[in-house]
RNA sequence: GCUCCUGUGGCGAAAUUGGCAUACGCGGCAGACUUAAAAUCUGUUUUUUUGCGGGUUCAAAUCCCGCCAGGAGUACCA
């Protein structure tokens, strides 16, 4: 056996030794239970980084374990192929967007690969590819069979840079392109929209099937659905048919509207406004409209807003309440109109209070009357006064009073409002896939029949970067016989977001070859749902909520059977690393320029900030994956990333702790190496052990279980480490090393390190005569008996207070113990001749002494 | 502003969920080996204390109340 750890040599031959035996491939299907592990795939940038390298070690540690356990292990590995970095650098350096995703896609692979991750490349998805984007397109044709799918005409959120139309989500609450960084427009385009609000309820109740979700994530997703109960009520116009319909949570509080108050952009605003008015609603339109989104929606902005000169009825009052226009309402939640409560909304308090509007109190604490001035809006629950029929009436049950009466007199209903809005999935770009819809003059939207499908990207493309899609450009492509009359019609120019591309690739997955449809039914359901999902936590609300929506679509069109895509969910934190900043110039400086024990600007002398931030070229603190194997190999990067911290907390990057992984494989090969033993192959004979052997082989099976036991439930690989850390150095310090229980202890170690470290627990595997692969045997299953000790240290408190310790036989009963501890030097030291008014006895672990003043 | 999370040695972190606080690792220090250094090994170090103040309990890092600090999500959602 070679006497050095070798990591580049060993993980090199293994690697490709796996791919020769398929180690990774995954089974067909059979009487082993199944498991499903899927880290998110990564957009084809060329180049790992350290966040890639943690998650797909995450969900490959998993893999390997359940592999042992006795699982059929489905872990696939693809690319999220379709978006703008590939036009970009298109336009950027004349590279065709195919041609440079492909590059990136092979370079990456080639990385990939280096990290020893046991992916089943056979089932590889590449969402830009023809194979996949056809049943892309196929998935979307079903939402527009559902009616899940239509056009609308919407004012829409503009990049400027990148000239398309982005998501609600895309655009960050500054007012800027998530991508560009662009400050984003409003525009009206006809759009494609998918009917996501349709599903918000369910979306909504299943988060509580998600029993292995972090609560947070299924938090924000709840708060992004944002759920409020209320009321839909009417206000009657004076001098005008129409009614002014609001939404509100507090119907309670109806007969306290002083005013209304419609969104600037309200189709009502120019009927209400009055020929006075007319001049001054106009120039606060216009104003408002001119201003960005950062403006109006800046930090303790006031609410600005004038009265239209109409007039509207309270309907439960019968009093005259001024309509205003302000833009505080926004046009696109409710119905864009609200009424105002200044006396127990906080918002219409403040805007009651700057524009001299009256502030009537309905509701008051229980044994006030309403009659005290407010100094601010009382939003508790209270009892209903000034309020007519009301009075008296606690405010929640008075809700659905107010409801029934406003539903007796034809004016308003119940009703459930959502914050989540439909889906805009077009974008006026190449490279994404395309909309398989065609537009004729007389049938009108017809979509491209299946048997045409895919609705391929054109090759010969120009990418100038500017205007309209370059498919928009492409006359012989855009031009097409309408396929339900056979007249001249024109394709649909704009493609799909690729949120699309990656709400249904792990479906394809589980079949990822098939040629006659998306997946098959039963081999879909054969692996669905996702067993352990891992990724990003920035990925909390937008793509997991869109692939559970396309779960549940899909479900609905019966392709499926399952409710929620994925069972668990782990997200992973970011891999953080020192940098530098200069706090005056707010400059960052590379860390090769800083003295570490005291760091100063090289140029200006100035003392560095010095702090922990994600991994980032502009902040010079990224550490190349490729360089870290290069150095230490896979195998230490690997139990560095799982060591240093809880996986789904933020990671700080820290060479000297690399390096302290790497001593420690180092402990172990040597371990290893210096056994001149068999491994053993049958039980041992536990008749005669020697204390060493009984100390060897509980350290043995404690490991089995506590690293077990990490690996269940919350996945706690940190700790599993510790314990492999802790059975190595009881391997190296025991005294009998000539026991078959030593033998056991080094087998164990080395079954146990193999999803953590595979090559290097391989390799050790085979020389010591291992039969077979490391990673196809059973982990090891500890026995009870070898952890029962025979004697346990007691803990003798007094008053709850540690005075010592004593060691006791483990199989003293309660009375025992406390006969132990009361005859205790440490008892009578500190009891002395105390009253001992009671004794707690915890079987185990202590008994403490109550004693009298 | 609202919602949520976190706070433990010089540092990253543990603590069977109410029962010896600091496992495991990093760093520091001392020693062995060496002409010397690196590597390696051995020993040692974090001293009434888990952000602060109260409470419950025989017993609190853990439960309750109130503060403080840091972070995340969200943002006029009616």
């Amino acid at each position: 056996m070679e006497s050095r750890y070798n990591p580049a040599d060993i993980e090199a031959k293994w690697q490709r030794t796996w791919e020769e035996t398929g180690l990774a491939r995954t089974p067909d299907k059979s009487a082993k239970p199944k498991f499903y592990a899927l880290s998110m795939f990564p957009y084809p940038s060329g180049n790992l980084h350290m966040g890639h390298v943690r998650v797909y070690t995450i969900a490959d540690v998993i893999g390997r374990l359940k592999r042992m356990q006795g699982y059929r292990v489905l872990n696939p590995m693809g690319w999220d192929a379709f978006g703008l970095p590939a036009e970009n650098a298109a336009i950027e350096r004349g590279i065709h967007p195919a041609k440079w995703t492909y590059q990136n896609i092979a370079q990456m692979k080639g990385q990939l690969q280096k990290l020893g991750i046991a992916f089943d490349w056979e089932r590889e998805v590449t969402t830009c590819a023809p194979d996949y984007y056809k049943w892309t397109q196929w998935i979307f044709l079903q939402f527009f069979q559902a009616g899940l799918a239509y056009q609308k005409e919407a004012a829409v959120n503009w990049d400027p840079i990148d000239q398309t139309v982005l998501a609600n989500e895309q655009v960050d609450n500054e007012g800027r392109s998530w991508r560009s960084g662009a400050i984003v427009e409003r525009k009206l385009l006809k759009q494609w929209f998918l009917k996501i609000t349709d599903y918000a309820e369910q979306l909504l109740n299943d988060l509580d099937k998600l029993t292995g979700w972090p609560e947070r994530v299924k938090l924000m997703q709840a708060n992004w659905i944002g759920k409020s109960t209320g009321a839909y009520l009417e206000f009657p116009i004076v001098g005008l048919e129409d009614k002014i319909g609001v939404f509100t949570t507090r119907p309670d509080t109806v007969c306290g509207v002083t005013y209304v108050v419609l969104a600037p952009e309200h189709p009502l605003t120019p009927k209400v406004t009055t020929p006075e008015r007319k001049a001054a609603v106009e120039a606060f339109i216009a104003e408002i409209a001119s201003q960005s989104e950062t403006d109006r929606t800046a930090e303790d902005k006031p609410k600005r807003g004038i009265p239209t000169g109409g007039v509207a009825i309270n309907p439960f009052t019968g009093e005259e309440i001024p309509i205003w226009i302000a833009d505080y309402v926004l046009y696109e939640y409710g119905t864009g109109a609200v009424m105002g409560v200044p006396a127990h909304d906080v918002r219409d308090f403040k805007f009651a209070k700057e524009n001299q509007l009256p502030v009537k109190v309905v509701i008051a604490p229980s044994g006030e009357d309403g009659s005290k001035t407010l100094e601010a809006a009382y939003t508790e629950p209270g009892i209903m006064v000034n309020s007519g029929q009301f009075n008296g009436i606690p405010s929640e049950s008075g809700k659905m009073a107010v409801i029934t009466e406003a539903e007796k007199q034809g004016g308003g209903k119940a009703r459930v409002q959502y914050r989540l809005r439909d889906w805009l999935i077009s974008r006026q770009r190449y490279w994404g896939a395309p909309i398989p819809m065609i537009h004729c003059p007389s049938c009108g939207t017809v979509p491209v029949p299946e048997a045409d499908l895919p609705v391929r990207l054109p090759e010969d493309v120009e990418f100038s970067g500017r205007g309209a899609s370059p498919l928009a450009k492409l006359d012989n492509w855009v031009q097409v016989p309408c396929p339900s009359c056979g007249e001249p019609a024109r394709r649909e120019t704009d493609t799909m977001d690729t949120f699309i591309d990656s709400s249904w690739y792990f479906l394809r997955y589980t079949d990822a070859k098939n040629e006659s449809q998306p997946f098959d039914k039963a081999v879909v359901n054969d692996w669905m749902p996702v067993d352990q999902y891992v990724g990003g936590i920035e990925h909390a609300i937008l793509h997991l909520l869109y692939s559970r929506f396309f779960t549940k679509v899909l479900r609905d069109r019966g392709l499926l059977n399952c409710d929620e895509p994925f069972q668990r969910l782990l997200t992973q934190g970011m891999v953080q690393a020192m940098t530098y900043k200069n706090p005056v110039t707010g400059k960052y400086i590379p860390p090769a320029k800083v003295n570490p024990s005291n760091p100063k600007d090289p140029d200006t002398g100035e003392d560095l900030e010095v702090f922990y931030e994600k991994m980032s070229k502009s902040k010079y603190n990224g550490i190349d994956p490729l360089e870290v194997l290069a150095k230490y190999g896979a195998d230490t990067a690997r139990m560095f990333i799982l060591f240093k911290a809880p996986p789904e907390k933020d990671l700080e990057w820290d060479d000297a702790d690399v390096e302290g992984q790497y001593r420690f494989l180092n402990r172990v090969w040597r371990l290893a190496s210096e056994f001149t033993g068999q491994l053993p192959t049958k039980s041992i004979n536990l008749d005669k052990l020697t204390k060493a052997e009984k100390d060897l082989r509980r350290a043995t099976h404690t490991a089995i279980k506590e690293i077990t036991a990490d690996l269940e439930g919350e996945y706690q690989f940190n700790t599993a480490i510790s314990e492999l850390m802790k059975l190595s150095n009881a391997l190296a310090d025991t005294s009998s090393k000539q026991s078959p229980v030593y033998a056991e202890g080094i087998k164990t170690l080395i079954l146990l390190l193999a999803p953590f470290a595979p090559h290097v627990a391989e390799e050790l595997w085979q020389n010591l005569g291992g039969t077979g692969s490391v990673h196809e045997q059973s982990w090891p299953e500890f026995d009870p008996d070898a952890l029962v000790l025979d004697e346990i240290t007691l803990v003798i408190q007094v008053m709850g207070k540690t005075r010592g310790t004593i060691q006791v036989p483990a199989d003293a009963d309660k009375a025992a113990l406390e006969k132990f501890a009361r005859e205790s030097e440490i008892a009578q030291r500190y009891l002395g001749d105390a009253e001992i008014k009671k004794v707690i006895v915890v079987p185990g672990k202590l008994v403490n002494f109550v004693v009298g003043k």
